[in-house]
RNA sequence: AGUCCUGUAGCUCAGUUUGGUUAGAGCACUACACUGAUAAUGUAGGGGUCAGCAGUUCAAAUCUGCUCGGGACUACCA
């Protein structure tokens, strides 16, 4: 006996399916039973256990689990390693709120061991959470090995990879300009840069500063006309950064003036150069070309005059004298000082020439490095090139007049800055600008300005010290690697990431933290001479020549290489010096790009594990990992094939030209249902646990794969989920429910023998071609990574096609009670398409399709597997595909579907049978085609005949349209005349053009052919019409005394069968029955006696006038007694 | 600010690559029908300035440009 259920309940579904899995081994099974020497690799993007999953990790990792679970049903074997990520900052912050503390306070109030400790424990917080959502959500993943980027063996991968990348010059050191907190001496992140209430409105003093032109042939234009000194102005809210300036930018394409004018400091006469649109905010219109000669120092207003007009790009390579010139040299006096192009000056604000210090703004110091303009820098004790801030935030002494004092007033204490003769650094340079006619402006400005979140004190962008990979080098094997990758969407691959490499620059692997992979690479203190360690076997050599140099102590062993048990190691160099490490970590998507590597701990074990599973088939992530786990997996992968003779050779052998991974899908996010980010904050976060016990995780996973394309943004949505349940598994198990409810009757297990294909009849012949199609598209689908596609057909064929028309057909072949090779045709078919559907499906819904196809296969063991995630996708037999049957079987639809509109119209219910229709032949394959499907129209509409009309000629109204694109080349602009003359076509130029195939408008300008044109019928007169496309029916009212009795029979069976279920009887019971014996009905049950009573299973059937005793129902308004009795 | 995605019915989405004149589906809503799959199903109906503006074209939801809204990432401003 089939299993047959109460009702649908898919949570519990997943229970069961659950257990089931557990129990027997299932997913160790889909491995195991697919060959090893056929294998699809996929890798595993390491999440972090430190956070609770969300929804959102189900979309993600059903994506991931749809194409592994569809390969392995294509016969791969798809092993699929676990990964957790477990360094990184999310984790320090946890620690730190954890724990009370700050960043300030590691090494202090807590030792770098404790805190290290605590991390260690942080990072896998909710493993067991995840582990959870992992097994109910039905992500089948190997999380008994997981890779593991705190442990000793990822790292030492890690830095095996570092010194492949060192050995060839590939790792250095330079200095980026980054956030940085002077007071607490780090810099920042952008993510801390991204907390809340970082930006702020400040007030500051602004300059704007005049730069005086220095006269020569690229100046030389500037001073046609004019006998003042010539200046630029440039506008800063950060006046300490004056004494740096080292450029000025401005926009090619910006239209800037020469303005002749006073100081309004100095009253000095002036040339000052600015954009033409910013004019306005420096002067007064009423002093435009105001007397020159009237001017008096002191006077309100100031008289100017534009003198000059000309492009940024006449002003390129113009040199200037360096506004406060502490520092100089020879280097500078060359290439500094003078005017450059960029791309970010605008003429928002300010003067339109953006004063550029290229050591104090990340921008400036692209554009000074774009343009080889040096920084202005002095050398420090060591010899060592730093700037004229040092690291507390102060002017170092050869900013004579400011040397020691802080940049920004918010360094000071309280009480310094309460004295009442204290200024602000920024206040004191203005003053002395103004003196110096070097300002032409000064005023208070508010704007917002980044703040450290921790010591709540403005940042400083500052030079800070950094290591490198240099990506730049192999940008153009990025790039052209990049093409070889198949991107779903595929506009990220070109877009997104194909403009990110297009742009890149060289890779910041440093951070300045403790709870992350150390850098291996020691330094002399001079920096002379450094060292790259590439495993633990070379640094124990190592430490162990620095035991003989006295440097570490006796039987040092390195336990765990983290900090701070790392910093302890100190190295000796050749010359004898102590080395010691470079303390910073590298950045944490160094961790998981290189999973590839140290998930097997390679080159140090594993190796044909490794090579096995390089590159990737496939892997799938968030599209914010564009630039994060997508970008770090191809550097490191393209930079190894160049820097790496292990991993060339390995490319060599598996035919890599050098990537990571050949398929990618990075899916968008998913959004609550008014569109907004979920967050744990607003409270419209969705619970995934919830949402799986509820609706049951395949109606999430099905919604959200069916819903929207996996890289469009979801709106999750409760109602959605709903209807998934409702209109996709509701009506599949109800499907299987009808197999089951007749299957068991009549104990159908498929033993008889197949019925042959061609020998069923047309309608299983229909469903089955359907079938193939379905399974054809859907393999295509899931190939293509198209999960969305492929659940939209499998759930357009399951409603639109198995059920609501291939079911509903074929419902009275089930109903008879004899056997016969038609109803045994119907079984084998409907079993085929259930056992294919949860084939299909499985991927997506493996829950679902589970349950199905196990209660399915384990009555029949048609087939030798135990699970439907073991067995094979199902090959589309192509002979099986007809497209004239499923062409003429979508006639049958569309025409049942007419006349049952026109049956609606009429209101004639479809219970009352009609003697006729009427169709137009459109083709000549037409008649055939609709012969071979007429009986099922017949039966579903309960229409006695069609008839066919061939000359339509008088009895059929046409319609003639123009065919716009056949009609397009050839009359182009005449169109609109052409097509009113078609559209006013008579009947008789129809049937001029339908007999002789051309007729000839607007004097013979144009021939119109057949193909030119649509014509369709259009109306029978006389008759009931309807029309879809091109197809017509016309439906004959006609109600003759043989049919009217037939309705009626048909109407007393109807309530028969309604008392049948109203006293519970089953399917099967036969009955007697008594009627009572009305006139209205007395003709209509005799001539249609065998009819009626096989249709309500009656062993008798007798019309008694004198019957009293009975149910009484009602006929065309004729009260009728029926009395039945289970015989 | 840059790059990318996105905007079609009350809601969720097709259609846009390759332009063709009545823009579709499901849900929801209304009415009717059906009733041996029944918490199912059928038929009909209302519901759209295809975000806006301009352009190309005989013809634009579809191609081009600009603007606006939503989102992501990256960067961050004198």
């Amino acid at each position: 006996m089939y299993k047959e259920y109460k009702q649908l309940n898919l949570s519990q579904t997943g229970k069961d399916v659950l257990d089931f899995w557990k129990q027997n081994g299932i997913f160790e099974k889909s491995i195991s039973s697919r060959p090893a020497n056929n294998p699809y690799t996929f890798y595993e993007g390491p999440p972090s256990a430190n956070g609770m999953p969300g929804i959102h990790h189900v979309m993600a990792r059903s994506i991931k689990d749809i194409f592994c679970r569809y390969k392995t049903l294509k016969g791969y074997q798809v092993k699929r390693k676990g990964g957790w990520d477990t360094h990184g900052l999310p984790i320090e912050l946890a620690v730190e709120k954890a724990l009370g503390i700050t960043k300030d306070d590691i090494g202090k109030k807590i030792s770098v061991k404790d805190y290290n400790d605590a991390c260690r424990k942080e990072v896998m917080r909710y493993t067991d959470v995840w582990n959870d959502l992992t097994e109910k959500m039905g992500y089948w993943v190997d999380l008994n090995d997981p890779y593991i980027t705190y442990k000793n063996e990822y790292i030492e991968t890690l830095w095996w990879i570092l010194k492949q990348l060192h050995d060839k010059g590939m790792l250095y050191k330079g200095y980026t300009v980054q956030p940085y907190s002077p007071k607490s001496g780090t810099g920042l992140s952008s993510h801390e840069l991204n907390q809340p209430g970082t930006y702020k409105m400040v007030k500051d003093t602004t300059i704007t500063a005049q730069f005086k032109v220095k006269r020569d042939k690229d100046s030389e234009f500037l001073f046609e006309g004019v006998n003042t000194d010539v200046f630029i102005l440039a506008w800063t809210t950060t006046p300490w950064t004056l004494p740096s300036n080292c450029a000025l930018a401005v926009g090619e394409n910006i239209t800037y003036v020469k303005v002749n004018t006073f100081n309004p400091y100095t009253y000095k006469p002036v040339c000052v150069v600015l954009a033409k649109e910013l004019v306005s905010k420096y002067f007064k219109a009423d002093g435009e070309n105001a007397s020159f000669n009237d001017y008096k120092g002191g006077d309100k207003l100031i008289p100017w005059k534009i003198a000059d007009e000309f492009k940024g790009t006449n002003l390129l390579g113009i040199h200037y004298f360096q506004l406060m010139p502490y520092v100089t040299n020879e280097d500078l006096e060359k290439n500094a000082f003078r005017i450059i192009p960029a791309d970010f000056v605008t003429t928002g604000d300010g003067t339109g020439i953006v004063h550029t210090a290229s050591v104090f703004g990340a921008d400036d110091f692209r554009a000074c490095k774009e343009n080889n303009v040096p920084s202005v820098m002095v050398k420090d004790e060591f010899g060592k090139e730093v700037p004229l801030v040092n690291k507390q935030g102060r002017f170092v002494d050869e900013v004579t007049d400011f040397a020691g004092k802080y940049v920004k007033e918010e360094y000071y204490s309280d009480a310094e800055r309460a004295a009442p003769d204290f200024r602000a650094t920024d206040v004191q340079i203005a003053i002395m600008l103004k003196e110096e006619n070097k300002a032409f402006d000064v005023k208070k400005y508010e704007h917002s300005y980044p703040h450290s979140w921790r010591s709540d004190e403005p940042i400083l962008y500052y030079p800070l010290d950094s290591w490198f990979v240099r990506t730049t080098a192999v940008k153009d094997k990025l790039v052209a690697l990049n093409k070889t990758i198949n991107w779903k969407p595929e506009s990220t691959g070109t877009g997104r990431f194909g403009n990110w490499l297009e742009n890149l620059v060289d890779w910041n692997l440093s951070r300045s933290r403790y709870w992350g992979t150390p850098l291996p690479i020691w330094r002399e203190e001079n920096g002379a001479e450094e060292k790259c360690i590439g495993s633990i076997a070379e640094l124990n050599e190592e430490i162990a020549k620095a035991v003989a140099a006295g440097f570490m102590p006796e039987g040092f062993v390195l336990e765990d290489m983290h900090r701070p048990y790392v910093d302890d190691v100190v190295l000796v160099s050749s010359t004898g010096n102590k080395m010691l490490r470079e303390p910073d970590l590298i950045d944490v998507w160094f961790d998981s790009g290189a999973m590839p590597y140290a998930q097997w701990h390679f080159p140090f074990e594993n190796k044909e594990d490794f090579k096995n599973s390089y590159p990737a088939d496939f892997i799938a992530e968030g599209v914010d990992q564009t630039r994060g786990w997508f970008f770090t997996l191809h550097a490191i992968a393209v930079m190894l094939s160049e820097c790496s003779d292990e991993i060339k050779a390995i490319n060599e052998q598996v035919g890599n030209r050098g990537i990571a991974f050949k398929n990618v899908v990075s899916n968008g996010l998913v959004l609550d249902k008014n569109g907004n980010k979920m967050s744990k904050r607003l409270g419209n976060a969705v619970d995934p646990f919830a949402t799986i016990e509820q609706y049951g995780a395949d109606t999430a996973r099905w919604y959200m794969i069916s819903n929207a394309s996996p890289w469009d943004n979801l709106k999750f949505s409760m109602d959605g989920l709903d209807e998934v349940r409702r209109k996709f598994f509701g009506t599949l198990y109800n499907t299987y429910s009808f197999f089951v409810l007749y299957a068991n009757i009549d104990k159908f297990n498929y033993s008889e023998a197949e019925i042959a294909i061609k020998e069923r009849p047309e309608i299983d012949r229909w469903i089955i071609s359907l079938l193939n199609t379905l399974s054809k598209e859907v393999d295509g689908f899931y190939a293509d990574f198209e999960p969305t596609k492929a659940a939209r057909a499998i759930q357009d064929f399951v409603d639109a096609h198995f059920s609501n028309w291939y079911i509903r057909l074929s419902r009275r072949r089930f109903w008879r009670s004899e056997n016969s090779d038609d109803k045994l045709s119907a079984y084998q078919t409907l079993y085929t398409c259930l056992i294919s559907i949860a084939k299909l499906m499985s991927p997506i819904a493996p829950f679902f399709a589970e349950q199905l196809y196990t209660d399915l296969n384990s009555i029949t063991g048609k087939e030798p597997f135990e699970s439907v995630h073991l067995a094979y996708f199902p090959e589309c037999n192509e002979n099986l595909v007809d497209p004239k049957l499923e062409e003429r079987m979508q006639l049958a639809q569309d025409i049942s579907s007419l006349v049952l509109s026109l049956r609606k119209k009429v209101e004639i219910p479809v219970r009352r049978p009609l003697s006729k229709i009427l169709l137009p032949i459109l083709n000549k394959g037409f008649k055939d085609q609709i012969e071979k499907v007429k009986e099922l129209i017949l039966s579903e509409t309960n229409i006695k005949d069609i008839e066919y009309i061939t000359d339509t000629t008088g009895i059929v109204k046409k319609k003639i349209k123009p065919n716009f694109k056949a009609l397009g080349a050839k009359v182009g602009k005449d169109m609109k005349d052409v097509a009113a003359i078609i559209n006013a076509f008579g009947q008789e130029e129809i049937a001029k053009i339908e007999t002789e195939g051309v007729v000839a408008i607007l004097d013979g300008k144009y021939s119109i052919q057949l193909t030119d044109v649509e014509i369709t019928a259009e109306d029978v007169p006389g008759w009931q019409v309807a029309n879809l496309g091109r197809l017509t029916v016309a439906l004959d009212l006609t109600i003759t005394t043989e049919l009217k009795e037939e309705g009626i029979s048909r109407e007393l069976v109807n309530r028969v069968q309604n008392l049948r279920k109203e006293k519970g009887l089953e399917v099967t019971d036969k009955i007697n029955v008594t009627i009572s014996d009305h006139a209205y009905i007395h003709e209509a049950v005799q001539n249609n006696l065998s009819y009626i009573c096989a249709e309500i299973l009656a062993d008798s059937l007798v019309l008694d006038s004198k019957l009293i005793e009975g149910d009484s129902v009602e006929i065309d308004g004729h009260k009728i007694l029926i009395a039945i009795s289970k015989s």
